[in-house]
Formats: C-alpha cells, structure tokens, sequence
RNA sequence: GGGUGAUUAGCUCAGUGGUAGAGCACUUCGUUGACAUCGAAGGGGUCACAAGUUCGAACCUUGUAUCGCCCA
C-alpha cells in the first residue's frame, strides 16, 4: 500500500475496479475518505476497500472517462462556463468570430458558452514501446545503500587499479560517486531476475536464495514473492563473475577474472561500469578489469542520436550488404578518436570500401608479376639490394610500430589512418610503380628479390589490416602463397624500424620522389601533354645525386615521362627549372612553354618561400629564440632556412632568364 | 540547476608548445604494363572571439559567445 504524510493512497486509478465491483457505494466511500483525511483512525485494509470510483465509470478508457465525467458535471450545472473562444481552452478554443463592427454576424452570448476545460501541459511520461501514458503508482521499492559500496569503487581508480579512457571519463565517474544517492533496484517489469523477497500475511518480509530457504526462515506461514524484478544495472553488475560460474570457484574464474579491458558507450559508464565495480569490490573483492575504453554514441551523419522514432537509424546489416562488413568496421575504427563523436555517413564509408579493393588490386597485380609464385609466410623482412626494396621494407618497420604504439595507447583512429597512408600512399602510390621496372625488365637476381620483398610487404599488410578488415584480408591470406595458419593466427610481427630502416635508402628514395613530384608538377602547370615524353637537362648535381640518378634512371624517366637526360653548361632558353637536393633540372620547353605561365608559377612559389624565410629569419634573428629554445629546434630552424634560401637563389635566377626570353 | 565536452578547409574530423593536416567534395588533365570503386596536378583555413603566459600558442590560463551530451 502506497502512503504519503503517512495516510494510504486511494485507488483512484483503480483499472481492476469492475472486479471490485461490489464496493461501497460512491457517497459513503467518499465521505469516510473524508473523515480519515481529517484526522480518522483507519486501517490499511479499510482503505483498500474503500470505492471512489463510480461503478458507470469504472474500466473506461481515461480519455473516454473524462469527457463522462465533464458531461455529468455540466449536466447537474457545476461546471464553470466559459466562452467558447476562450483561450484557456487551449486547441479546444474556437477562433474567435468577427465583430458586428467588423462586418460579423450578431451573436448569442448563451449559445457559445462551453465547460472551462484549461489546457494545461503536464509532463507526462509515455511508454516507450506501448506509446501509453504512465500512470503512477507508489509501490514499496528496494534499494542499495550505494553510499556503503562506493568507496573501494572510487579508491580503485583514483590509485589507478582500474584506468578509464579517456581521462574526461575518470572526471565524470568521481563526481558521479562521490555524489551517490540510494540505488533502487526494483523495476515493475515481467522479465529479469525477480526480487528474491517473501512477505508474509502480515507483511514481514524474508529475503533468501530461494523460496525453501525463505520458507525455513518463515515456519507455518503463507508467503509471496515481490512480484518486482531486479534493475538490469544490478543483474548486469554481476556479469564478469555470474557468467564464470561465481559463486562457486570455477576454473574459468581462476582464469579468466578480473577481466581485462572494458570496451563500452560513453553513457554506459554510471549504469555499468559503476556498478561492476561496486559490485565486484563487494562480493569478490577485486577489481573487474584493469581499463575501461569510453566509445561515443554511433550517430547519424547530422551528429543525431538514432532513434526509430526519428527514422534515423542507419542498420548496420543493410551497410555491410552494400559496402561490406570490412569497410563499415574501418570506418568505425578510423573515427573512434579518444572523445570523438561517431558521425556514420554512407560516403565515408564508400571511401573505406574502395580502400579494400585497392588492396585487393594490388594483390592482383602481384599474383601477375609471379610475387605469390612458391611463396610461403615468412616473419623475418628478406633480404634486400635495390634502393627500392630496402626502401619500402624500412617504411614497413616503420608503420608496424606506427601501428602498435597507437594500439597501445587505444588511439585506433591513428592506427587506422597510419595503415590507410601507407597501403594506399606508400604501397600502392609508390613501391608498386617503382617496382614494375624491377618485375618486368630486371635481371633475375632482381626480380627474385623484388617478388620476395613484395610477398613479404604485403604480407604485412594483411597482417596489420587484419584487426580492422579481418575479412578481405584473410580471403587474400587464403588466396595468396602457401599459409600454414590461418591469417588470424598469424604472428603479429616484431620486428623494429631501427632494424630494417636503411637511411640512405630512405634519403635517396626522398631525393627520387621529390624530382618525379617536382617535373610532374612543373609539367601539369605547363600544359605539357600528359602521355607526352619529353626529354629533361641537367644543369648542376653533386655525387649523391648523381649515384640516386644513375640506380633510379628507369623509374625516374617512367614516372615523370622523360625520354633523355643531357647534361649541359647552361639552360636553353624556354627552360623550366626543377630544383632539387644538390642540383638543378630541367626542362627544356621552348616550343611548349608559356612564358607568362611559368613565370607565375615561378612569382608563386618564391611568395610561398618568402614567406617562409621570413618567419624563419624572425625566428632566428631575436635573440631570445637561440637562448631559450632546445639546441635541436635552433638547428633545425637554421638548416630548413639555408634549404630555403638555396631554393630562392635557384628559382630567381631562373625568374630572370626567363625575362630574357620576352 | 549540477557535471562534462566541443568550436580547425565547402563537409566530417585528426592534430597537448616549434608556425596547418587527412578523407570526402571541388577544379583541370588522363583508356600510361594492378586498380575509373582509378591515376596525375591543383585551389581552398587571420585554427569561434578577446585578453594573458611564452623567444614562440590551434595547443597553456582567464573571460565571452554558440552548440552538444550525461544527470536531476
């Protein structure tokens, strides 16, 4: 029986009523639920029977109900009228008509009047699934007193026993426990794990395991069940245990608890993390798991929550038939920055979709050139020769630990771009084309060492990718070479850039990519047919140029679509000057080029560059950089302005050669 | 009301003190020996605003504005 100030609450929603039908009659009832408000004594039990609903209005719908009792009450002439414009009436109201002055008709005030009904806005709560008002009900509850639990849960992760990612949720979980109200675990549904309380006829309960031992508690008397289930927070709380077999010490305890991180939504942290903490620190005494991983809300690509009720919802099983499962998951991984919000849009994802098939092309254009020919999983980096292999096998190194160290510290976002630039820009972009001169007019030894280092390359993709993309990636795994495992048993590799990185072929790679961007450039800005070969001048180049030059003639010469090199004194006029690291191209353009054009694109670079000059000279030049800042960043400032200054000098004077041609 | 975030390129977002990045979109060109779900080259940002700390601020401090989320 529901009180409050301590007298029961009437059943005046009373929906069971026509069960109850033999009830006191209204008046009497009415008029004793006087007397006890006044000050009567009374019994529960008397109030239960207590009948203050007319039995006519009884098991009627509440709407239907009150347009009863309105008509009832305006019959007997005790309802307070009004006009029918009146605006309390709310949407009942009728527009007011036009006044006779205004050219509307004479009316009669009597026929107009109406019942004052006011439209008041009451919060009213709706059932999420029934669409159906709630109505209240005070029913006694069970609660927690969480302020007796709390405290070990706050010690574990202010000493770090348990860490929360990101730190924001660290924050938001202290204040959150530190400022605990009683817990109430009651809910009035009809599924869950059911209150284990028994009250007896007089209302004494009995809170056992189970109705015998309840039961035992209670000899001789009838007992029921609080009809009340457990809050899912508080069932769910014991989960990490529950489901190992706790209570009893089971093996899979023995092995398997605590657990180790918890990947779970940002707003999930007050009704589970919290609670399996609690809940573990008091029944087990240890922490469930030594991290907590804080995701945001998946969201529409308005930044929306997804609700049915708004038809945003985007359905993950439709995604993964249009664009495949691997695709929505890159896509997830790359977004789930720390504190990020997940704004999932179709484009995205498209764009993650054509990254699995660039992989598979590239996979492809391997199995033609003979790479997965007798090709067996190897973990060690073959051994390598050409500047191009030695290369890439470097920048492997170099993005495995990219990718592990961005693991580790749970910035999949990171882990997800790094591996994207590098299959995509890296791979793809670059060693694939370098490679093609090697594959397809190397000398065998070349060859065989270029199909090796390619097997082993991309082996290393699939590896990486396969957290993120685990089913394009295995599907290749499976297609290519001999596997003894699956690619999902495959050893996450070990290896250390410091390892395999060989700076001078990083450098000489660098030199070789900066001069076919540089011509690419210098051509596209020209106008220079794409498919047009055409040949290139040397003006200046000190020996590790010459060396890069003379190991990378062929795909130099295939990528930037020079037909011949010729050293020469001095440019030819109409030449179009490519500096590089250590020396001068160019490209003699004269029956092509645009004067007017190369001497813009020459005005804007040198603007780009003065700019840049500028703020390092300031840099410089105040005297309080070179004493407070770390020696490193002076002497990287000082190196980065002379590499300037030097690509200023060569682009002047090309600036004022071309004067010469006008 | 309490708490907690955000504001950076047209869009979605990275970027924790050394002078601005990605993807998509956009513009131009391209049937070049894997890939047009592609390739090449470009354009585009006084990092919300104001003050401060610093040799140096998108980043640190304070304030202002706007938007979001959680809880009551």
């Amino acid at each position: 029986m529901a009180k409050r100030g301590g007298i029961p609450m009437y059943r005046l929603m009373d929906t069971r009523g026509q069960m109850r039908a033999d009830g006191a009659p209204y008046a009497e009832a009415a008029a004793r639920a006087q007397a006890i408000a006044g000050g009567a004594e009374f019994t529960e039990a008397e109030v239960d029977t207590l009948n203050l609903v007319p039995d006519h209005l009884r098991g009627l719908d509440r709407f239907d109900a009150r347009k009863r009792v309105v008509a009832e009450i305006t019959a007997e002439g005790l309802a307070v009228m009004t006009e029918a414009t009146d605006p309390r009436l709310g949407k009942a109201a009728v527009k007011a008509p036009l006044e006779p002055s205004e050219g509307g008709e004479m009316r009669t005030e009597d026929a107009q009047l109406v019942p004052l009904v006011e439209s008041k806005k009451i919060m009213q709560p709706f059932g999420d699934r029934s669409g159906v008002v709630i109505e209240p009900m005070l029913t006694d509850q069970w609660f927690v007193d969480a302020a007796k639990v709390v405290g070990p849960a706050l010690d574990a992760v202010r000493t770090g026993r348990t860490k929360i990612i990101p730190e924001s949720g660290e924050k938001v979980y202290y204040h959150w426990l530190e400022n605990i109200e009683p817990w109430c675990i009651s809910r009035q549904l009809w599924w869950g794990h059911q209150i284990p309380v028994w009250f007896d006829d007089e209302g004494r309960e009995y809170c056992a395991a189970s109705e015998a031992e309840a039961q035992a508690m209670a000899p001789g008397k009838r007992l029921t069940r609080d009809p009340d289930v457990l809050d899912t927070w508080f069932s769910s709380g014991l989960w990490p245990i529950g489901t190992l077999g706790w209570p009893e010490q089971t093996p899979e305890m023995a092995r398997y608890f605590p657990t180790d991180v918890l990947i779970t939504g940002q707003d999930i942290l007050f009704f589970w993390v919290a609670r399996m903490m609690m809940m573990q620190l008091a029944v087990v005494d240890e922490v469930p798991f030594h991290t907590v991983y804080l995701h945001q809300l998946v969201r529409d690509e308005k930044g929306q929550k997804m609700s049915k009720t708004r038809g945003n919802v985007i359905d993950p099983l439709q995604i993964v038939d249009e664009f495949g499962a691997d695709a929505l998951r890159f896509t997830m991984v790359q977004m789930a920055a720390l504190g990020g919000v997940l704004k999932l849009s179709t484009e995205r994802i498209k764009g993650y979709r054509n990254f699995g098939t660039k992989i598979w092309n590239a996979c492809r254009f391997a199995e033609m050139n003979g790479v997965w020919e007798g090709h067996t999983t190897q973990s060690a980096a073959p051994q390598a020769t050409a500047t191009v292999n030695r290369w890439i096998i470097g920048e492997t190194a170099r993005v495995r630990a990219e990718v592990d160290a961005a693991l580790d510290a749970y910035r999949f976002n990171d882990a997800a771009n790094a591996l994207y630039a590098f299959v995509w820009g890296k791979v793809c972009d670059w060693y694939v084309e370098f490679s093609k001169p090697l594959l397809m007019d190397g000398d065998a030894a070349t060859r065989a060492e270029t199909q090796k280092v390619m097997a082993w390359v991309l082996d290393q993709c699939l590896i990486l990718l396969h957290p993120i993309m685990p089913f394009i990636t295995e599907e290749l795994w499976s297609q290519t070479g001999t596997r003894a495992k699956m690619l999902v048993h495959a050893d996450w590799p070990d290896y250390a850039a410091t390892d395999l990185a060989d700076p001078a072929a990083d450098r000489e790679m660098t030199w070789v990519i900066g001069l076919i961007d540089a011509v690419r450039s210098a051509r596209a800005q020209m106008r220079v047919p794409a498919g047009l070969q055409v040949p290139m001048v040397l003006r200046e180049l000190d020996d590790a140029g010459r060396d890069a030059w003379t190991r990378n003639e062929a795909l130099i010469r295939k990528l930037a679509r020079i037909d011949s090199l010729t050293e020469v004194p001095a440019f030819p006029k109409g030449t179009v000057t490519i500096p590089v690291e250590g020396g001068i191209f160019g490209l003699p353009l004269a029956d092509i080029i645009d004067v007017a054009e190369e001497k813009s694109r020459l005005e804007k670079t040198l603007e780009k560059l003065a700019k840049e000059i500028g703020g390092l000279k300031g840099r410089l030049t105040n005297p309080n950089f070179a004493t407070s800042a770390p020696e490193d960043v002076v002497a990287e400032t000082r190196d980065n302005l002379a590499l300037r200054l030097e690509e200023e000098a060569t682009l002047k004077t090309a600036l004022s050669q071309l004067a010469e041609l006008d």
